[in-house]
DNA sequence: CTGTTAGCGCCTTCAG
DNA sequence: CTGAAGGCGCTAACAG
């Protein structure tokens, strides 16, 4: 495999010529062209592995995400990669499978491949550790919660303001037992949202104490069968939220074995999913901005990689409720879309200037062939 | 950061011991507790990199998709990394999102990082180019489709007699006017499927000839768009067989919009997804082994490093036939299943030896939180 | 079993 | 603008 100094012989010219032309120094035009086609005469490909070395970087980040299967994820990772290739890097994901150890020989990886990034959604709060990577100087930006191990940026949507709204929009419908199917207590993201729920149901006029909850998995399963329980209650809830979209669809399957239909039974959940305007009433859903969260965290960790010692940042981006059939007893005609935060992202007292700039999401790709 | 000379001054040993123990060279067990001690106290992690350099070969393999998206991607992933992972190789995947550029550039970026292997879902069959890594060395298995620069290891699923137990299972059932809704005539899936449905007509009790086709474009409005069509004929048919996934969902639609439920028109697809089980009636589907398809490519990835100059394979595993409501006018109560190929896979005749292992595939497991 | 040595391919001073 | 030379960190020969 041709190497510089086989193009450079060939070019007549010095191996840092031919690197120069590589990585725009100053080269005459003529030498120039004559590197460029001995190189493509030989077949030259420059060794990146052999420029990781001498350089002591990488132009590649690490994606590491607990489920490649979630679309949460896939909208993800499409924002990291838009951002990171604006700024010449590759982005490769690792997929952990939610399994703390494959995470941790990921981040190993990433490490030892001194990649020049990661960007995490950590398996586990106690579990993943990315204190080796920080302390080695790679950057790591966290998404959705922050692992315990270190303080490291990190870009959360802001749940609770969904599942706030959501409520309060199930509410302001007219229904009057809503319950709340969640996820495991050790779940961060299940309690965040429970919270919203609860606060909601608070804030209502009047006040509503003691709502009916119950925990399940954050699967299709567990969703149907809390479900089935909350029906079969003396006084079964007449809404309910699902704090994600496997839970919803496990309670939309309950609902329709017992024969109730939405809206009769009012349902809102989380996440949207392709299939949540497919189904018949079309589902109410809290919408995460999964895109620019991908965004938000590269651009965090393009800085950090100038700025490795800047305070951790944490940016809250905002959710935004799609309300659809699944939850509209009266009859308007139009679904309606609201932003369920602030207009700004929150962004810690610290550092207030690093707004990241995250735009519209780019027009999703209807997928292809299976 | 501390490299292995630090490491054997600490430990008071060689470097070559030190990299010894890292690779399980011979060390005496006092020596090598020295070491091990050193490299702890000192944080020591070895540098892929270098190692990447010297070895003339990395540890990393590719995985180079189209579209993230589809859940076709996400359980080949799998079965391509748990093969990997039991040869100590880590999975990097690439989402090329469909656009051959992008596919090329990671392309070159598995090239320049030297990667163990590719495994590629190529974007086009006449743009993506592989010669560059095939004349470097860098085994490359194709998966579904052979990219025409280069003839190399192929896994495909057996779509065409997929597409023709579904549509015979569709006459079987009694319907008599079967249509297809088919992806573009460029696509050498759509092509191969609606072989598959051509074939069972032919063969059919009595012969057929000229079922309607409807050509759409792999995406759920496409289907709907197809299946309004086809409802719109003067002899509409009364079963239909979508070539994937999405469009099936497109057709559910049209078809619930104007108040036809299935089995009343029946409905068979290409691709099991989660909400194939979901929606009531439950869908049809053919499924595709593509955790088995996985695992083939990467097992022929691993034997290819070590024979790289064999003839390239062509493995083509069964796909299987999953009954369920949406087809079935019979009232029969329970769910049917049936391989839909022969029980071995086929190979090309060149290397009938070496058939790949693939087992049946791990259990799903359910999503988590979005 | 252990140490010494010589690169892997590239980039980056430093001289010219 | 150009070339010579050293070294990034590691491993594989080779000697001992």
């Amino acid at each position: 495999m041709a190497n510089i100094y086989d193009v450079a012989k060939a070019a007549g010219v010095s191996p840092a010529t031919v690197s120069r032309v590589l990585n725009g120094g100053s080269v005459s035009s003529e030498r120039a062209a004559r590197v460029r086609a001995a190189a493509e005469q030989l077949g030259f490909r420059p060794n990146r592995v052999a420029r990781g070395l001498r350089r002591q970087r990488s132009d590649v980040l690490a994606l590491i995400i607990s489920d490649i299967e979630n679309p949460f994820f896939t909208a993800l990772a499409r924002g990291v990669e838009d951002v990171a290739r604006a700024s010449n890097l590759s982005v490769v994901l690792c997929n952990a499978d939610d399994d703390p150890e494959k995470e941790a020989e990921y981040l190993d990886v990433a490490l030892a491949e001194r990649m020049a990034g990661v960007v995490i959604f950590p398996a586990s709060l106690a579990e993943t550790d990315v204190t080796a990577l920080l302390e080695h100087g790679v950057p790591v930006v966290a998404v959705d919660r922050s692992p315990e191990s270190a303080t490291v940026d990190t870009v959360t949507a802001d749940d609770e303001n969904g599942a706030y709204a959501a409520t309060r929009h199930l509410l302001d419908e007219g229904y009057r037992r809503v319950a709340c199917i969640t996820g495991p207590r050790a779940s961060s993201a299940a309690m965040v949202r429970l919270r919203g729920f609860l606060r909601a149901h608070r804030e209502g006029e009047p006040p509503r104490r003691r709502p009916r909850v119950a925990y399940a998995d954050f699967r299709v399963r567990g969703g149907y069968q809390a479900m089935s329980e909350l029906l079969d209650l003396a006084e079964p809830p007449d809404a309910v939220l699902a704090t994600n979209n496997l839970m919803a669809a496990g309670a939309l399957a309950a609902l329709h074995d017992r024969g109730l239909r939405p809206p009769e039974v009012g349902v809102a959940a989380f996440g949207d999913t392709f299939w949540s305007q497919l189904v018949r009433p079309a589902l109410t859903t809290v919408q995460q901005p999964a895109y620019e969260i991908g965004q938000a965290a590269a651009e965090l960790l393009l800085k950090r990689r100038h700025t490795p010692d800047n305070e951790p940042q944490r940016l809250v981006l905002p959710t935004r409720l799609q309300v659809r059939g699944s939850s509209r007893r009266s009859a308007e005609a139009e679904p309606t879309t609201a932003e369920t935060s602030p207009p700004l992202p929150t962004i810690a007292p610290t550092d207030r200037a690093g707004a990241t700039g995250h735009g519209l999401a780019r027009p999703r790709r209807p997928g292809v062939m299976t």
